[in-house]
DNA sequence: CTGATCTACAACCATGTGGTTGTACGTTAC
DNA sequence: GTAACGTACAACCACATGGTTGTAGATCAG
């Protein structure tokens, strides 16, 4: 069932999104609990501005969502986004699968 | 249990790899038979060198292998990669999970 | 009102990425 | 041996990325 909803260009945004370590773990933090975007710039050794940046990434990959809350700006996890990006791969896991299947058919074929 | 034998590193190189369209396609491929170079550049709509890359960055990726036959360089999927990356999704839906788990237990405390 | 805090965003810089063309070299076919 | 094929790699280009600093707008505390 190869049906994600998703484009090309979203998927490609998703993976590029996880494609760093610190982005990771943002998301695996806020999977955990809440954090305003200062509130997770002060986790790393960057400044402000970066980690800002590294939230837009992750909500334009739909991994997190912000939400505004008096002058804070709650980030949260998006599990589904999350959930996406790994069905995609249990995809590529299936056809290998398959392959293999139909390979030892053959070669039981008797 | 969140232990993969992959350095940061690495895995930055494995979702970076995913987050292009056309190497997705060439895993998709090669997961299902075996492509030399050049058979997957007639696939694609660009220069022999252009995919040559490609297959270079999903070797890097380990989520393929070359293997030189005559003149000709195999291409083959690399299973235990794509399911590495699945692994390290499933880490965060877990995480996720637990912290659900805890708050409903929270909530339900009588 | 004032000052501190949180956020947004622009400008800038160095480096990486995805594509190109061109050249070179080993292998196969004849 | 020669020509064609498959690959490797360098040089180049336009653009994206990950970081910085600086400026400015909201919001909260006193």
């Amino acid at each position: 069932m190869v049906v994600d909803q998703l484009s090309e260009d979203e998927v490609d945004r998703m993976f590029q999104a996880l494609a760093d370590a610190t982005r990771r773990d943002i998301v695996a933090r806020v999977l955990v609990a809440e954090y305003s975007v200062s509130g997770l710039a002060e986790q790393y050794d960057m400044s402000f501005a970066a980690v800002q940046k590294h939230v837009a990434v992750l909500e334009r990959a739909l991994l997190v969502t912000k939400e505004k809350r008096g002058r804070e700006q709650i980030v949260r996890g998006q599990v589904d986004g999350v959930q996406r990006a790994r069905r995609l791969l249990d995809d590529y896991e299936r056809i290998w699968r398959q392959r293999v299947e139909r390979i030892e058919e053959i070669l039981e074929k008797d």
